[in-house]
DNA sequence: CCTCCACCGGAACGGAGGGGGA
DNA sequence: TCCCCCTCCGTTCCGGTGGAGG
């Protein structure tokens, strides 16, 4: 029994290829700017930015990866702020990544842990992703003067993150490298999309045709092509067929957008859930009506205010979207 | 142009809950 | 065990913002 899948590895979101197929440049900056620490110098923080899915993460951490494999004396980390977005847990995962975070418990005061981070003496290099959802900018300020630590940010756009923080820091981080991305173009994605077909799927399981319809819905979102590519060849291989069908590529357009949609959901409480069901259900709605409605709806509703930092995640996480301002606003659920 | 109004989101506060240490 | 410290979450208060209408 063959299968079109065979290496399912190869097409997860966070695989990082061995090859890098573009942004040779972007690579090259980057190890440019971290290079120094080859000669026990003080490498340059860079700050990567660009649109979601354009190769932002991948190439920071082959990058780092790279010069890890030269000096063995080096450490990393990669965080996702997003995920931890507080200063304890960025923290946290920072001594993980210099395992000393064995007896680090909630109550462990910052200066603590600070005071840990301070004392690794070999250069430690700081991915920071989706930097712009740190919600206290301190941390950054506590590691910049740290002479060992290089950081490396990551966000969709530059000033966003910038704007956030003091002067003093502002000034010294606008200084570091600062490296651009732009979507893939359709020829990019194709060949990203070749490069993983040749690793991850049988042999002449998917076309031409096939592989730049993905390329086309993508848009030049590497992840989105890697999501829909993945989910159309577990399709096939759910039905038994022995190649990719289009009504496999079809139906993963969708899927893959669901996919997202679902984790999505999964991170809402209850009155969240309300919230956004109510927008389903009754389709474009001013404030005080979705608030009303919301009332209505649960036994103990929770205040304007809160239900207003409701509507901004649910915002965030694209399930909403929002358009007016001051008294003209409305909400409505996005279609996936 | 000015004022009113609905709405936005920052700041400060406090209670609940969890975990370590005496 | 109790106490302390921490985060998390929701609340209250409030200044800011941008249309609508005089």
């Amino acid at each position: 029994m063959t299968s079109v899948i065979q290496n399912a590895r190869v097409l997860q979101d966070d695989f990082l290829p061995k090859e890098i197929v573009h942004r040779h440049e972007a690579v090259n900056q980057m190890s440019k700017a971290l290079e120094p620490v080859l000669e026990d110098d003080r490498p340059q923080d860079t700050f990567l930015v660009g649109p979601s899915g354009a190769g932002k993460t991948c190439i920071a951490r082959y990058t780092v990866d790279q010069l890890q494999e030269q000096v063995l004396d080096i450490k990393s980390h990669y965080i996702d702020c997003w995920q931890h977005s507080n200063r304890f847990r960025v923290l946290y995962k920072i001594l993980e990544g210099v395992k000393t975070s064995y007896d680090i418990h909630r109550s462990t005061p910052e200066d603590e842990m600070i005071a840990r981070i301070q004392s690794v003496d070999s250069p430690y290099l700081l991915i920071l992703d989706e930097v712009d959802q740190l919600d206290d900018m301190e941390v950054l300020r506590k590691l910049y003067p740290m002479p060992h630590i290089t950081m490396v940010l990551i966000a969709n756009r530059r000033e966003e993150v910038l704007s956030t923080l003091d002067e003093r820091l502002q000034s010294r981080l606008r200084s570091s490298v600062t490296i651009r991305f732009d979507r893939y173009t359709q020829a990019e994605l194709v060949s990203l999309l070749d490069d993983r077909i040749t690793w991850g799927l049988a042999p002449d399981t998917i076309t031409t045709d096939q592989v730049h319809r993905i390329a086309d819905v993508a848009a030049g979102n590497a992840r989105d092509a890697i999501s829909i590519l993945r989910s159309a060849a577990r399709n096939a291989d759910h039905e038994g067929a022995s190649e990719i069908r289009d009504s496999d590529i079809s139906s993963a357009i969708p899927a893959a957008r669901e996919e997202l949609h679902e984790q999505n959901l999964k991170k809402l409480n209850e009155d969240q859930h309300a919230v956004y069901d109510i927008l389903t259900d009754e389709g474009e709605l001013p404030p005080n009506e979705i608030y009303d409605l919301y009332a209505d709806r649960v036994s103990e509703p929770k205040t304007k205010r809160t239900v207003r930092t409701y509507l901004r995640k649910l915002e965030d996480y694209d399930l909403v979207r929002a358009t007016g301002n001051g008294p003209n606003r409305t909400y409505e659920a996005r279609d996936r």
